[in-house]
DNA sequence: TAAATAGTGTCTCTCAGACACTATGTC
DNA sequence: GACATAGTGTCTGAGAGACACTATTTA
C-alpha cells in the first residue's frame, strides 16, 4: 500500500482513494407545550415508520449546510446552528453500501416549528422516541447527553427560550432539558449573576408579576 | 434534486451520490520524562516540518482502525483506544480535492512511545506545538480541551499511568493535563474514593514511603 | 378575602482551599 | 541529626439544599 497521508501534498489524484457515501442525520430537539423536551422525527419515504431527518452530503457541501438542507427539505423547518455529534462508521451499518453518517444536533424555540409539515413529522419526547432505524435511537442518547450537559450550568445557552424570559420560564425549560425538578430558590440563585434584568415584568399572569431577563453574554 | 434520504432503503444505487475522501487525523497525547503533556508529530513525506499523524480511510475500514494504521506505519506506535473529535468539513480546507478529515484524540502511557521512530517522529509541549499544516492547531487545542475536561474528576481516566500509582504520581499526572498545580492535600480528599489501595508501598524513594493505588472502577 | 406566583432571609451541611501538624523513610 | 516526602487534623469561606417568610398580583 503506497497510499499518502492527507498531511502530505503529493501529486497522486484523489480518485485513486476509496470514497464512502457521507450522509448526515439530525436529532432536532425543541420544548413542547407541556416542556416536555422532544425531538422531530419525519415519516420514512419508503416503508413504515419514522425516523430522525437526514440527507446524503451533496459535493461541496458542508455538513451544517446539508443538515439544514435536509430540515428544510424534509420538514419545513429552518434551522440555525447545528453540532456535530459523533461519526458513525461501521461499514456494515447500511446494507446498500458504505455509508458514514455524521449525526448532529440542533436546537430550536418551538416556534421555529410551527411550519412545519404536519402529516410527515411528529415530535416525540426524547425518553420514548418510538421505534427508528439505524443508529437514531443512540443519536438521540448521545444528543440529549450533549445539551444536558450544556444546560448544567448556564443559562438556556442553545436558546430554546427566546432574548427575554422570566426565571420561571427558565428553569422550565431546564427542568425539561435535565429531566428532573430543580429548587426554585437555589436555581434563581445560580442563574442570576449570568443574567441581566431588563426592567420590564409580565403582566397578566396569575399571581405576583415577574422580571424579566435577558442572558448576560448577549 | 431527488436525492434519497439515507433513513429510506431505496433501489438507487449509491454511487449516484457524490463521495468525498476521508481522513483521520490524530492528536496522540502523553507525558514526557518532565511531567509534561506532549503531543506526538511525524516528519512529513514530501515537503518540510511536522503534521499530526494521519491516513485515508481505506474501503470498509472503520475510523479507529485507521488512526490505529497511521500510528503503527508513521511512528511505529500501537495506539489503543482512539476517540472522536471532530470532523472538518471545509470544502476548500485541502486544495488536492474534497476531503473530509475526522480528528482523533489518543492517549497512551509513555512507554507505548519507547518503539516510535525517532528520526521521524517527535514529541512536542501541547501549548507550543509548532508550526502545523491544515487544522492541526484545532485538533490539539480540541484534544487539549477533551482530555482536560475527562480529568477534572475521576483518577487518570485514559491511563496515562500504569495500574499502579501513588497519589504523587496521580497528582503529577493530572497536573501536567490540566496545565495547573493542584494541592496537594484537596486532590487526595478528592481522588481516594475513586481509588483502592493495594497494601503495598513505595521503596527507594527518598522521602517517606508512599502507598500505592489502583482504580476503583477496574 | 383566598389563591397563586415572585422574590428573599437564613440555617445547615458539604466541600475546596489553606495551613499546620505528625509519620516515616533516606542521607 | 537534617531533609524530604506521605498522610491527616482542622479552620474558614463559599455555595447548594431546604425551609419559611414576605411581596404583589388576579379572581
Amino acid at each position: 500500500m503506497n497510499l499518502k497521508s492527507p498531511g502530505d501534498r503529493t501529486s497522486r489524484p484523489l480518485t485513486d482513494y476509496p470514497r464512502p457515501s457521507v450522509a448526515v442525520d439530525t436529532a432536532l430537539l425543541t420544548l413542547d407545550a407541556d416542556h416536555r423536551l422532544v425531538v422531530l422525527q419525519v415519516r420514512r419515504n419508503s416503508g413504515r415508520g419514522w425516523a430522525l431527518p437526514g440527507t446524503f452530503l451533496h459535493k461541496g457541501e458542508r455538513l451544517a449546510d446539508a443538515v439544514n438542507r435536509s430540515l428544510q427539505t424534509k420538514a419545513n423547518v429552518r434551522g440555525l446552528r447545528p453540532h456535530q455529534l459523533q461519526v458513525f462508521d461501521d461499514p456494515a451499518r447500511d446494507d446498500r453500501g458504505w455509508v458514514l453518517s455524521v449525526a448532529h444536533i440542533e436546537v430550536v424555540r418551538a416556534d421555529q416549528l410551527a411550519s412545519r409539515f404536519t402529516e410527515t413529522t411528529r415530535l416525540m419526547p426524547v425518553e420514548q422516541p418510538g421505534r427508528l432505524p439505524y443508529d437514531h435511537a443512540d443519536i438521540i442518547v448521545q444528543a440529549v447527553e450533549h445539551i444536558r450537559a450544556r444546560y448544567a450550568d448556564d443559562p438556556d445557552p442553545d436558546r430554546l427560550l427566546g432574548e427575554e424570559f422570566t426565571l420561571r420560564e427558565l428553569r422550565l425549560a431546564h427542568e425539561a432539558v435535565i429531566g428532573e425538578s430543580l429548587q426554585r430558590d437555589s436555581f434563581r440563585r445560580a442563574m442570576e449573576p449570568k443574567l441581566v434584568a431588563t426592567g420590564a415584568t409580565t403582566t397578566g399572569g396569575r399571581g405576583r408579576p415577574a422580571e424579566l431577563f435577558r442572558r448576560a453574554d448577549g
